[in-house]
DNA sequence: ATGTCTTTGTGAACGCGTGCACAAAGATGG
DNA sequence: CCATCTTTGTGCACGCGTTCACAAAGACAT
């Protein structure tokens, strides 16, 4: 059992950097806007900058793709758009599964964003019985004792975990047992998955954990403009004992190994 | 006005790469759950399996830090947790805002995860005045009227965004007027933020449209494996007309432009 | 048809991140 | 006190990703 990568060793797909597939959804949205506002034809200095991207950068993805641009002109924003959806694979339609329907998996549920760009929910499954049939966002939760027959029957490839991280892996493994090649994981754990099953995370304390991390730094280096930027309360330059911040720690509230990525209430 | 940078260009904060601040918390994370076992040491070996990187990678990250393992033995994990949890500047205490208080803003209000690392919900915001008062886990929802008041009184220093997207840049932009530095962004757009504030952005759309991706390619080179894989139902090799699409995703549902990054049911 | 002007597509250089492989350091046992 | 063994810390090489800068390509006006 390979331990889990999140990040694929830089296998380029087919020539596609990783790093620019990653970047695609941001060139799709920006052009599905300029579509639904009917502007023709888009630059890559204009495009570049609705993405939030450098204009290089972007013209350098786009070459991965083929050239579908017109020198003197730009890009064909309908034309574009139906490129890169297919490259991504948003021209068919990807049943989803959703395991572990609390805040977060509820949230999920009713996301927008799915059905807009061809992912279909087909299943909301929950391990509380309490919750079975029970409809969150329109759908009925299924016992998790069927996710098996769910996955089968319904063809499902990608699955989205949000369970409390306890029992994260053990729903990964049924998933791919049942035939799931892609995994969301919410779960703040490592997943241990075969070879060819892809995890991608998203973990919400590691996002806030960076974010302090350079506004400390912020805060370190300007010295006398913690007032004014609205400093951390304690932002005294005194160091914690670590004896004393470890054992409070632990003892705090919970593991947080053992909690679901959001709590259901 | 600075183009919203979600990854700053390679400023390497004190020497530390940014890459290496980004695997802090899953360090901290895998020893956070030995110290709980009262694990007195870990190697770099052992360690790094936990948190599912290299064990060369783990040891140079360290190495950033200083030297704070012992050869022959490892690494003291009480220490280790400590010295990891002050680089990241979770020793003190970080007041944080909610905005948006939808699906996915009440789902992040009662996340386990944000207490448990040092950060304190000090306040949840909307713009519907329905809300306003209304507890969601156990913190009541104030209106976005008094968003500069509250921000500054509380000397918050994070902003956490979950609005749709329409109104995203407006509230970064209130958020930053009022002395927010770091920002968390949910909603589906490009922040554009003057220079010295961070902004880390959390997309769904976007990791469920990576996956697609890899799975569609997946599919692709191995043929005759769709069935058992549980390929997606539509799978022939039949390419959609770029008009028919194109049309056909415009006037499906709605921008999603405009969406919330969870839709608030 | 020709020249000019805009914008793409890309060759090349550079820098960051990763992984290997090993020397240095310290623990441990005799 | 010495030998051995484990594990860290890091020098080095390699590959990916980013950026610059420019030649090629096409639109457009005359």
């Amino acid at each position: 059992m390979a331990t889990g990568r999140t990040h694929r060793p830089a296998t380029r797909s087919r020539g596609i950097p990783e790093a620019t597939v990653a970047r695609l959804p941001l060139y799709l949205r920006a052009l599905t806007a300029l579509s639904e506002r009917s502007v023709p034809t888009v630059s890559s200095e204009e495009l570049a900058s609705a993405a939030g991207v450098n204009s290089a950068k972007l013209r350098k993805d786009f070459s991965y793709l083929g050239s579908y641009g017109t020198r003197g002109v730009g890009y064909d924003v309908e034309y574009l758009v139906y490129q890169i959806s297919r490259e991504l694979g948003l021209t068919q339609d990807w049943p989803v599964v959703i395991v572990g329907i609390g805040n977060l998996g509820a949230a999920l549920a009713g996301y927008g964003g799915f059905a807009s760009r061809g992912f279909r929910v087909a299943a909301l499954i929950d391990a509380d019985p309490a919750m079975t049939g029970k409809p969150v966002a329109g759908i009925p939760v299924q016992h998790s004792d069927d996710l098996e027959k769910i996955v089968s029957e319904d063809g499902v490839s990608i699955g989205v975990i949000a369970t409390p991280a306890g029992v994260a892996q053990q729903v990964c493994d049924r998933l791919v047992a049942a035939g799931v090649t892609s995994i969301l994981n919410f779960a703040p754990t490592v997943l241990s998955v075969p070879d060819g099953v892809d995890v991608r995370k998203v973990d919400l304390s590691i996002e806030l954990q960076i974010l302090a991390f350079h506004e400390q730094r912020k805060a370190g280096e300007e010295p006398g403009a913690e007032a004014a930027a609205g400093g951390p309360a304690g932002a005294s330059g005194a160091a914690v004992p670590p004896a004393a911040r470890s054992t409070e720690d632990t003892s705090r509230k919970g593991p947080d190994g053992d909690m679901p990525a959001v709590m259901p209430a």
